[in-house]
DNA sequence: AAATTACTTAAGTATCCACTTGACAATCTC
DNA sequence: GAGATTGTCAAGTGGATACTTAAGTAATTT
């Protein structure tokens, strides 16, 4: 019901925040509480709140509400965007040098 | 001299921008100048030197000048910042899964 | 059932930041 | 050297957004 397909655009500027890259790499540690994720940061609950609010929609965490305490774990499938989009750029990158030989050897070749 | 360390912190940033990301794509393709990474975004090429300051600062792009006109290229080691950060979340994620086993068997473990 | 815990929501504020305009500088072309 | 090209710099603006406070809800404890 609340799980968003994880876009690069909304990834790449949730982790733009420090506080949201700390929330991410606490989670990282295992699944916990709202409050407890609040502890080391020093922000309010609320603001850690709306933090969660953009990770969640972010697909890079996933939280659950069980009684009165939230609990979040992260969710692999939003690194996996990063991971792809770095790689992307990389293979093109890579491809890029390779065909810079051929180039150089066959300056009139046909595609 | 314009070379900067580039830190997790302004990687991310960097990347969380959309014309950014877009710059990065394009650089992908290729070393360019300036006006050329200019032409499939609509906005002014002042905007597009600003971000390129702050891609440069990060440590995502390198630029040259030579004569009138800079020529971008992508730095790798900018993206590798990246790929480190996601790698080392995962791993963590990865070792808490193998260790949950050892948890579940050895119930009484002192630390 | 009163108090405590663990959030949730709304509203306001202040800072940041992407972008523009406009004036300028350097280089290249004719 | 006149004009065009390519980029640079400074200052300003508007909108996004990270954060706070304050009040409220729901679950647990005593």
């Amino acid at each position: 019901m609340s799980r968003k397909k994880p876009s690069v655009d909304r990834v790449f500027h949730a982790l733009g925040d420090p506080s949201r890259r700390a929330i991410v790499e606490k989670l990282s540690e295992g699944p916990m509480s709202v409050s407890r994720l609040a502890e080391p940061l020093n922000i309010t609950l609320a603001a850690v709140v709306q933090h969660l609010q953009v990770l969640e929609e972010s697909g890079l965490v996933q939280t659950e509400k069980v009684g009165r305490v939230r609990t979040c774990r992260i969710e692999p499938a939003g690194l996996a965007v990063v991971e792809q989009w770095v790689g992307d750029r990389r293979s093109m990158w890579e491809r890029r040098l390779d065909h810079l030989g051929d180039l150089l050897a066959e300056p009139d070749e046909s595609d």
